[in-house]
DNA sequence: CATCGTCGCTGACAAAAGTCAATTCCGACA
DNA sequence: TGTCGGAATTGACTTTTGTCAGCGACGATG
């Protein structure tokens, strides 16, 4: 908490270097140290969020995609990642508009509650360091096995650091081997009480997956791409938090989401700002699903998908009133 | 709200260069402008607050008087601008403090009170602009004559500029010549909703007046000097927004109260962050006037101001304790 | 239709910031 | 006490950024 000594002079030279607008050859005057040294204090004051340098996200709200999307899904907020002529992958620039507005949407004290994925890594990768204070990260579903790369605690444990945040993580794996196994694991006091907390979250963070076999529960093992082919046939749409949802987005039933631990979608919907990020054009009809069942209210999307889901509420919405 | 085209380039080469990372040559090449123009736009990006870059005010709450202070006064945070040894005055440095800090409080969508004096302007003045959106800033008290250079109505319109926030001005004079004329005014509707309204501010921002002389009020000829000195004989501690104070931080039973329009101090009470800047080290008397009403939860302060409030709070307690 | 004033943009130069190898400092350990 | 290893600091050099006069486009005005 208290700022050792070897820190306070960062701090005093970014302020004056940020706040008070002195030139580095000033502040290192100020404070009796070479130019170079400020330079690199100041490096580092960026790099560990004493100093914050944020750009807004505005030019990805307005858009007349975005507005739509709002209105047609009744979003609270929708950011939409245009395609650019020259420049490289419109979906790579995904997770960092995402990062950036996830930045904006925290507020100091706030818990907030992270499930797992490529998308969600990816996005803790490239966010900035921030100081808020008192802000706790905790992980919303358990753990996959311990050679994949995206796990959920990684997930957490990154977003917490790079936030100087507390993270709360959860030492259960994301699915077992039989129902009253997994029972017996959520009633635990440790996991209930984690799986209680997050409908206490003051925002949400998360992805959805595919149910085929490229999703992550088929690549890390705990579902065979036959079984993923069984779900698909019995109605599953999409993966949120590693349970598997229909199409009308609800918890779908069936003996793997009895065996999954993580938390439950009445709790993710109890949360105020649910963000959901989606970078691959294949998710489709995963995401709507999630927005049929309401498990989002903030959206970031490139504009392809924005411009499909708009075409498939059109063609969804005609038939029905006619 | 929409941004407009000419700021969209804006926009982009603030994203590219602050986000992603890229040099000014760079970003030039990306938007077919020249690196000229891209440092331009980069300047007016950070001064019109589409780029944010702001210093952690740690420093000024890591301080050991900081930390007696919240203890001993029930704050819940204190900043202390320390006395530094070749610097200027410590006392120039608390409003660039305050304002830092006054930005870190703002939340998205929040509604701020903002009251008046020399210390809130001088922080105004020096506030970095933001970008923060549904943010709406009120007038806490009523206005003074014309010719004054620090009016509230001033103060409210330059903070909302500062924040992109609409301002919520207050057409009805601080003090009126007569009792009745005053409650008449504050019963019309315009002005008792706005007074209404201040119990649903998030955060409140104001200094606390002396009584004598030098005060405000005594120098836009709301009050003579021989009205302060009555006023200060019959108990007046200090002036919070306007409204005259005793030494526990009740509004005084007097005269001048009954005819100023102003937030009363219920409803400043029950905003959850009330922040208080005290610059000048005359104001001892009513700074303790005020914390004794509860009327502060946040308070920024010079050193010296922070040693003497806990020398007197301790005189003070003693005789109680033995 | 010419002229003027304004505005936005750029090229070229000056100023400031970034970088890195060399050096100093400091604590651990023989 | 000496000396060794690693981290912190710095001087000197390179790269990047800030600035501003000058140019051209555009719209208003006589």
């Amino acid at each position: 908490m208290a700022i050792r000594a070897s820190e306070q002079i960062i701090h005093k030279a970014a302020w004056l270097y940020y706040t008070h607008g002195l030139r580095q050859d000033e502040v290192a005057r100020q404070l009796n140290i070479s130019r170079a040294s400020v330079a690199m204090y100041l490096k580092k004051a960026r790099d560990t969020g004493i100093v914050n340098i944020s750009t807004s996200t505005q030019l990805f709200t307005d858009d007349v995609l975005a507005r739509q999307l709002e209105d047609v899904f009744g979003l609270s907020a929708v950011w939409v990642v245009p395609q650019e002529r020259h420049a490289i992958d419109p979906a790579a620039e995904v997770p960092a508009v995402a990062a950036s507005v996830f930045i904006e949407l925290v507020n100091r004290g706030d818990r907030i509650g992270v499930a797992w994925g490529r998308t969600v890594y990816t996005m803790a990768d490239v966010m900035s360091f921030a100081d808020l204070q008192d802000v706790t990260v905790v992980q919303l579903c358990g753990n996959l096995g311990a050679p994949y790369s995206y796990r959920p605690d990684q997930c957490t444990m990154e977003i917490a650091r790079r936030l100087n945040a507390k993270g709360l993580n959860f030492y259960a794996p994301l699915v077992l081997s039989s129902e009253p196994l997994a029972q017996g694991l959520r009633n635990e006091p440790v996991i209930r009480e984690q799986l209680a907390s997050v409908a206490d979250c003051d925002l949400a963070l998360f992805s959805v997956g595919t149910v085929d076999e490229d999703s992550h529960v088929v690549k890390c093992g705990a579902l065979s791409p036959d079984d993923m082919h069984a779900l698909r046939d019995n109605g599953a749409a999409g993966v949120i938090a590693g349970q598997m949802i229909d199409a009308k987005g609800e918890l779908l039933d069936c003996d793997y989401n009895r065996r999954v631990i993580s938390a439950d979608l009445g709790s993710i919907r109890s949360i105020p700002k649910r963000m959901m990020v989606v970078q691959e054009d294949s998710k489709l009809d995963p995401l709507l699903a999630a927005l049929a069942g309401g498990l989002c209210s903030h959206l970031v999307v490139t504009a392809p998908m924005a411009k499909r889901l708009l075409e498939h509420r059109k063609s969804d919405l005609r038939p029905l009133s006619q």
